[in-house]
Formats: structure tokens, C-alpha cells, sequence
DNA sequence: GTGTCAATTGGGAACGTTCCCACCGGGGGT
DNA sequence: ACCCCCGGTGGGAACGTTCCCAATTGACAC
């Protein structure tokens, strides 16, 4: 067992020495981009790793540097939103290619329950990675706070309105949604409302200040309504709330696609026509967005941008290098559709 | 650099041993919970683990064992089909769970390009997981003909037609599609037609399958109509067919949730009731189903399930056991709705 | 009493790196 | 001529496990 039966036995580092001639420390410091290496030693030593088809050895490396060369990706959200929401798909290939670049690699810790909390937290405890990634962390969430707690190399997505000392990489939600906001008044609407939700976030309380900055004086507090998720649900809902007082709405910023999409459906069952009668926009540009009639006009996340951003955040981190930026917001863009 | 600055020194496995006062074999043996410890001696080590706050360290454990502890899942999509499809994030969910009870680590190896290709190849060739789990290759997949070439412990999700010699875990395609069939003959329908798709893969052929063997001697070729893909067009142009080849049709099997989607469209164009005038039913349960009007009845895949058992199996092979099944069809479980 | 075997235990020897210190040779300043 | 420094090199000593063999004990059969 200690050999796997047949193979040969695999490269080390010390073929690659032998074969060009130098010594196992000229090889490391060649493999690990260190000065220090003649051309000559360099080349031969490239050569010999060729020939002997050489790959590191990451356990043996990980072991001797001390360091794991790991970061986790935290999602805190129970499965079923994992699964929808499309922005944490993207996040997770921007980051899994970002940290691939630097050989580094993702390991993906999904807390969906509070036993997986803890568990979590053990894990982090136990220095099986050398940084994470929180994904759509709570308010006082137990992880960030063993995190900070444990003074483990950390970067947020988004951004928690808690004080955590944290560096984060998101969105500029308010200017979004402000701009969306005024694609509204722009075609002419007069009767503008709005479906928020998760005021409990700063992506939502965000979005309302944007509409709210959109609408200057013109802001009638009556138009609003809140709801705790960014649902399909929650846009039927809102919709029916909003239309029994204004019947004669006419414009709907709704705070994410999925309430877009339930609200356009509340807009078709009562006869009203979008965008002719009613103007509606969203927010994220997920599936929703292309699955509603018109397709909807919505603000584009760069959700892999924003997980490579991360990603090179707490790279710098490990590494021991100040963050670029110990906040950063990506801009986003609109896609204009039919809705709006 | 070799220690970590002000942080105490982590506790090792002599530690352990010293503080038990057993030997460090003991305490290894423990550990992996090999036979061979006294209880005395069990009970000690137990305490000792406790007081001095140890946890294994993973990079010498695999150096020593030679192995990684990890598995890949390897998804051959475009990041598009990655983000769309909800049944990946819920195989991906099962397989971390799975893993992660036995102290395995899921690594994330997604396949967008044909340079992703080559670099994943390297990967595994570099003896970087024990065994990868290989979501929807595609036919003479490289990655899957690479996998075989090294002697990777491997298994697939779904069930590719080429023949590796690598076990899989799936669904059964054929009795799901028979006991939705008999929904729409249950609900007395007289002429149902279907929709097939994909008939260059064995799910596409096992549908078809089930929904004959449903029919049984009532079975009229002239009422399925088959196209190359499950998607929402083809749930248009094959129900304009099958309204052409049969007006008075009143039930049918859609090969995907998509597909019945489209057909839904097309019925309602056409001025028919569903469920009233035609019965519909499809297959995946995806968001689809939920987007219809009225919800649609479809084929539910335990897509988690799929994943969980995918990584037992690939634990069994890591390990040396033979797998209890070479190849597994999972029940599937039917959401019944509005649509029939 | 002696031999045998099974249950335990201890500890040497890897595993394949990185880290670090000692060393070498030659060019430039004194 | 001397010393020093600097690019470059070699190799000992970890890093924290697992693996395996040898040693110890006690029970039990002969």
C-alpha cells in the first residue's frame, strides 16, 4: 500500500535535481519563482522536468510550507436558495478560476443548517484552509464572527452592515438602482412604485435609497412596499399590494428579477399591459429576467467578477500583502430589454 | 515563516501521545479507527485530544498515506449550462455531503473550454484526487477516456451510451416515464401523444421506452414525434406536429420539462384547456415546471440523492472495495400538479 | 513448564517538500 | 593584497503524519 501496485513510482523533486544536475534547493527555488537561479540551472532544471514528467507534490509542499493553499468559499444559505440563486453559481466559478491561477484551491463550505455551523466552524479552527470567501453572511453571523474571532484571512461578497473588520468586494446597489430608477422616469411614468425586499441586508436597504435618490421629491413613501425575500412570491404578493393603492401604478421597480417576474404575472391576470400600461425593471439579470414576457430590463450583477475580485483579495491577504482595497464595489451595467 | 508569528504552536500527535502516555502509534491507530487500542488506553487518548485542543493535521496525513483525501467532480458544461441546470448545484450539494462525512474534500473541476480540458487532464494526472465523479460527459469525452488511461477511481452521474468501464449512478428513465404515462391514462385520456427528444442517449431512448410499455397495445407510433434536443422549441414544433397529425389529441408526455412548456404555449395558441381539453405532463422537474400555467405534473429527479450516492461510490473504489452496484438507477418520485 | 497465538504497544523509517544556513567564487572598493 | 559583498549553490533539518516490524504481555493448549 505504501507503493500503488503497478505504477511507476512518481517524479520528486529529487529526479528533477539528479537528472539536471543541481541540487534539490536549486530545484525548489526554481519551481517556487525565487531569485537565485542561474539561467543555465534554470534551464536545465526545465528540461529535467520535462523529461522526467515531474508534478508537485501538494500534500509534501503543503506539509513543509505550512500552509494549505486553500481557500474556502462560504455560502451561509440554506440549499434550496443555493440552488436558485444564480449570482452564487457565478461568484463561485469567478473565484474557483481566479484561485486556479494561482494554484490555490477552492474548497466549498455550505452551511445550510446550524449543525453545519458548527462544524464549519471547527473547520476553520483546524487550519484546513488559509482563507475564505463569505457568500451572503447575516447580520452577527456565527462564522464571521469564529472567523474574526480566530483571525483567519477573510473577505466578504457583498457587504454586511455589521462592523466586522473584513474587507468586502460588492456592488454599488444604491447608484444601480438609482439609474435603473430613472429608466422609469425617463419613458414618462408618473405613478412610480416600488417592491423592496430584505431591508435586513444592505443590498436592500441599497436599492430603496437608490429608487429613493431616483425619485428626489417625487418620492411617495406610499409606493413602497417590503418583504423579507427576494421571491417570485414576494413579487405577487407586492404587486397585488401595490396595485390595490394605486390602481393606476404604472411603473414598478421591482428589487430583484424573481419578484419582477412574479409581479409581471400579477400585472398580466389584471389585464394590464407591459410596458405599454405598466413599466417594470429589475434587478440582477438571472434566468428570470429571459423567462418573463417582455424580457426584462434588469441590472447586471458581475457576479464572476466579483468572486475573482474576492478571490484576489484574499490572495493579497494570505499572502501577507495589504488588500488593494479593504472595500471595493464593481460597477454594474443595465440590460435594456422590453419591460421598461 | 515557520511559525506562524504569535500563535501558539499547534497541537501535534505527540502531543497527544505524551499527554495520554501511550505511544504515537496508539494514538495514529485511534485516529483511523484501526483495532488494536485498549480502552484504557482509547479513553486517555480521548481526554488527551480534548486538553491539548488537537486536530489532525491533513497535509502530513496525506503525505504519510499517499493519498489526498479528495475527490473532483467534474462538470463538462458551458458555465452557462453550470449556472441554468438545478439539478448540478443539487448533485453538487449531495456529493459534499456525502464526502464530507467521511472526511473527504470535494475539489471543483469545471470543464468550459477545451483548455479547461487539457488543464483538468493534467490535474488528475498529477495525482491531485483520489477519484473524480463526472457529471454529463459527453460522448468519447477526453476527460472521461483520460480518466480511464490513468486508473482514476471514477464514477459517472447519468449514464453516457459509450461504453468505459467506469460505474455510474442514475435514474430510471424508463419506469419514470411509464408511471407518469399512466397518469394521462388514469385521468381517462384517449389519444395521448408525445414529445421525444434526444434519442442519441439513453435517456431519450428510455423515456420512449417507458411510454410505450404505459400504452402498452394502445401504442400508435404515429403520435410520438422526436427532435435532437430537450428544449422549449422543440416542445413547440413537436406539438404544432402532433396537432396537425391528430386534433383531437388530449394528452401528452413531454420528454422534458422544457418541451412541455412549449407544447403548453402552442395548446393555449391553439385555444386549448389544460388540463380541461389536453393533459400534459414532463419530465426533470425543473423551473420549468414551475413557470407553466398551470403548474405542470413532471418526473422529479432526487438530483441530491444522485450526488450522495455518486460519492459513495467513489469512496467504496478509493478505498479498494468493489462498489455494491456497478451501475445504480435511483427511484424517481412524481410532483403532481395542475397540468394533468 | 513450554510453546503458540492474539491483543496490544512502541518507535524507526519513510513521505516529498520548504526553509535556512553555510559555503563558494569573483568583482570592486580600500 | 586584502576584505566584503552578492549572485548562486548544496544539503541538513524540519514539517506531522502513517506504515510496519519488533517487542511485550497474558491466556490457553499441550
Amino acid at each position: 500500500m505504501r507503493q500503488r501496485s503497478n505504477q511507476p513510482r512518481r517524479a520528486t523533486i529529487f529526479d528533477v535535481a539528479a537528472e539536471a544536475n543541481v541540487s534539490r534547493g536549486t530545484v525548489s527555488r526554481f519551481l517556487n519563482g525565487e531569485p537565485y537561479v542561474s539561467d543555465s540551472a534554470r534551464e536545465a532544471i526545465e528540461k529535467a522536468i520535462a523529461k522526467v514528467g515531474y508534478v508537485r507534490n501538494m500534500a509534501a509542499r503543503n506539509l513543509a510550507s505550512q500552509r494549505t493553499r486553500s481557500v474556502g468559499l462560504i455560502v451561509h444559505e440554506p440549499h434550496s436558495v443555493f440552488l436558485d440563486d444564480p449570482n452564487i453559481g457565478a461568484i463561485l466559478l469567478g473565484t474557483n478560476e481566479r484561485l486556479s491561477e494561482e494554484d490555490y484551491q477552492l474548497v466549498c463550505l455550505i452551511i445550510g443548517s446550524d449543525r453545519d455551523s458548527a462544524r464549519v466552524a471547527d473547520f476553520l479552527r483546524g487550519g484546513f484552509v488559509d482563507g475564505v470567501i463569505i457568500v451572503s453572511a447575516r447580520e452577527y453571523d456565527p462564522i464571521a464572527l469564529a472567523i474574526s474571532e480566530i483571525g483567519l484571512p477573510a473577505v466578504f461578497v457583498g457587504h454586511p452592515t455589521t462592523p466586522y473588520d473584513i474587507p468586502f468586494v460588492g456592488i454599488d446597489n444604491r447608484t444601480a438602482a438609482r439609474d435603473i430608477t430613472h429608466r422609469l422616469i425617463d419613458t414618462g411614468r408618473q405613478r412610480i412604485g416600488m417592491i423592496a425586499a430584505a431591508l435586513d441586508r444592505d443590498s436592500g436597504t441599497e436599492r430603496l435609497a437608490g429608487f429613493q435618490d431616483a425619485l428626489g421629491a417625487g418620492f411617495d413613501p406610499a409606493l413602497v412596499v417590503d418583504y423579507p425575500l427576494y421571491s417570485h412570491s414576494t413579487g405577487v404578493d407586492g404587486m397585488r399590494a401595490l396595485l390595490e393603492r394605486e390602481p393606476l401604478i404604472d411603473g414598478v421597480f421591482a428589487a430583484s428579477d424573481a419578484i419582477a417576474a412574479g409581479a409581471m404575472e400579477v400585472l398580466r391576470e389584471s389585464g394590464r399591459r407591459v410596458p405599454v400600461d405598466v413599466g417594470i425593471v429589475g434587478f440582477d439579470d438571472s434566468e428570470w429576467a429571459l423567462r418573463c414576457q417582455p424580457l426584462l430590463s434588469t441590472v447586471q450583477q458581475p457576479a464572476d467578477l466579483l468572486g475573482r475580485e474576492a478571490a484576489s483579495v484574499v490572495l493579497d491577504l494570505v499572502a501577507g500583502r495589504p488588500p488593494a482595497n479593504t472595500g471595493t464595489l464593481l460597477p454594474t451595467e443595465i440590460a435594456w430589454r422590453g419591460s421598461a
